[in-house]
DNA sequence: CGGGATCCGATGCGATACTG
DNA sequence: CAGTATCGCATCGGATCCCG
């Protein structure tokens, strides 16, 4: 395909229309586009990221992922849980103890997180090259 | 592995320490954690994913994403340029038209991205189930 | 057409204090 | 320990106007 026309794929659900051609559903409100803001979240990343294979509490969560705060390592957290992507299991114990797991669910959509953080370490060479490189000629152009 | 200890992998860049042993730079300002936050964006996740195999022009790209504002399009396009991902061509004609594209390197992260736009599709309506069960066991707390 | 510049409101998010 | 609740600011991002 050359360059986009009007009945280019646009974002962002793909249905079939009725010719059975893929088609893009563009609506802001769309399901995908929800649930994509949601994982592509910079904290559930990581979180994500980090909870591959390891059953891990509140604090030390926190303590691995440097610069989150309470608050917002508490509120991932129950999105994740309410989107089925995490498991909370509360013991009954004195003092409290909570952990955190990845669900099946969760496990799957590691899988593609994993690859896109491995994409950014091999990658990061390269875009620090590029930012370098293109700070360079846009103060060329003021002089 | 079980449970996480105090030198289990903690977020966000892999180094090998001393003894070849995989670990986890935690600090904040890591690169890879910024590349990641710029990547993982909502608008430049759906611009790198709609960018796949055409070549747009800047009108095309905010018709086709719904709800994007011309400023944040604009923005979204200059950081992922700068990144190295996508090739913005001016073409010296009245009235202008600018193209863009993949770069090469655009290209290789589509795969990963376009990878998790696949598992959201079909992971929508588990995600979509979750979501339900949790809502409805919360109403049921308070009753 | 493809932006840049400015204004300004929503809300994301940190800091702090309190609790079972 | 693992939260909840509240406050307050700072950043994100939309709306608008202007321009080559």
């Amino acid at each position: 395909m050359e360059e986009g026309t009007s009945n280019s794929p646009s974002y962002c659900c793909r249905t079939e229309d009725d010719y059975g051609v893929l088609q893009w559903d563009t609506r802001e409100d769309c399901e995908v586009r929800q649930i994509l803001d949601r994982i592509a979240d910079k904290w559930s990343l990581l979180v994500i990221a980090l909870l591959d294979r390891h059953t891990m509490r509140f604090t030390q969560l926190r303590r691995e992922i440097d610069g989150i705060s309470q608050r917002m390592l508490t509120t991932t957290l129950r999105q994740l849980e309410r989107d089925g992507l995490v498991r909370r299991t509360v013991h009954p114990v004195v003092p409290p103890r909570v952990d955190y797991a990845l669900t099946p669910l969760g496990g799957s959509l590691h899988k593609t997180i994993q690859a896109l953080v491995d994409w950014t370490e091999e990658h990061q060479s390269e875009i620090a090259a590029a930012r370098t490189r293109y700070d360079h000629e846009a103060r060329e152009k003021i002089n």
